[in-house]
DNA sequence: AGTTTCATTGAATTAATTTTCAACGAACCA
DNA sequence: TGGTTCGTTGAAAATTAATTCAATGAAACT
């Protein structure tokens, strides 16, 4: 069983050095070479693992959409609160667990442009937006978001997390903003409802 | 020249269609063969307007730079409507002149991820949010802006408008958001200054 | 110790695209 | 009209990166 472990060992190190490359540079911007050289091993081993550069990044947003599965499960509590939460705590992974920070960027790439078809239909499998509307709907009814279109702005709202998840990714300068200045976008103008520090 | 305007031309609906792609579905994943069938011209008449598929790009980069050192001159007068008034024009440009729209979003992702490494440093030659962090500082001395480190505010700003750019730029279900809503990543809360509708 | 399995390598092959090119014909010029 | 230029094409060549593979040696198993 050890072999085995060890394979699965050598797996998980190629998917995250890969996740990680794919995030920085982009899909078709990074060889195959690159990833054997950043794991390090040969080319050659690279397919031993996986049949193909396109299979290991669908092994990848797989594990995305399973991930993002569990996480908009987890807390759906109170709607003002949800947000900053969970912003909160992706920003704090963006230092402590990059690969979900880098998962999380993955999968709005995938969604969009400059990957292949196929992954991105699997991308679009997650359907992160149409689930917080809900959440969003919740607060407006309780008078605490803004008014308008629960769908459209939660669209609006994640596109703008992506956009700052993006920025994160590649511009190692710029932190991570008080979620607060994000969760604006629903918020709207809301005195009513403000954080007691 | 006759004979040399019609090149003009015929180069100027290369880049246009060109663009449109790009922005669609990334620059790796647009073959020349794409833009030839788009325009629609064979690939070798395509070889004989532009050395190659990367000079091509280069060259919107480049005009994307130059239009962009217009726009951001353009109206500096008051901080608090500049950012709305900016993004109406905007989202108002994605439907009425998409070529100004693609632009800034292939700005944005040359500016990021899935490049070449050339067009990514020619991108890098604007600093939209460093111009706009100054009039971010004037709006947060007079009080009408959030508090905090300007730049970064700044940058936050149009990660998420880069963000809403390339949701709208794929997603052509999705309609553009109340500018104000994006504008709430900055304004804070300011009850006082409110648009009176 | 001998045998089998499997991780490992880098060079050879293949596949996908970009890029070049020889050939043709239409527009322009004398 | 005859000649030159230039737009145009599609197929051939070159390039680039992915993928395969034969060979090697180390670990595991008898």
């Amino acid at each position: 069983m050890t072999r085995k472990e060890q394979k699965e060992e050598r797996r998980k190190i190629i998917l995250m050095t890969a996740l990680k490359l794919f995030v920085e540079r982009g899909f078709h911007e990074t060889k195959i070479s690159d990833i054997a050289d950043a794991v390090p091993m040969s080319v050659g081993l690279l397919f031993h693992y996986f049949e193909s550069k396109e299979v290991l990044l669908k092994e990848l947003v797989t594990m995305g959409v399973q991930y993002t599965g569990h996480v908009s499960k987890v807390k759906a509590r109170d709607p003002s609160d949800f947000f900053v939460t969970f912003l909160r705590q992706l920003f704090e992974y963006s230092t402590v667990q990059p690969w979900v920070f880098n998962m999380f960027v993955l999968m709005g790439q995938a969604r969009k442009t400059g990957m292949p078809e196929e992954v991105r239909a699997i991308a679009e499998t997650i359907h992160t937006a149409e689930d917080t509307s809900r959440i969003i709907r919740k607060g407006q009814k309780e008078g605490l978001f803004r008014k308008g279109d629960a769908l459209q702005l939660s669209i609006t709202f994640w596109a703008a997390v992506q956009g700052i998840m993006e920025e994160m990714a590649v511009n190692k300068d710029y932190k991570a903003p008080d979620p607060e200045w994000l969760v604006a976008i629903i918020l709207g103008n809301n005195d009513h409802k403000r954080e007691k520090k």
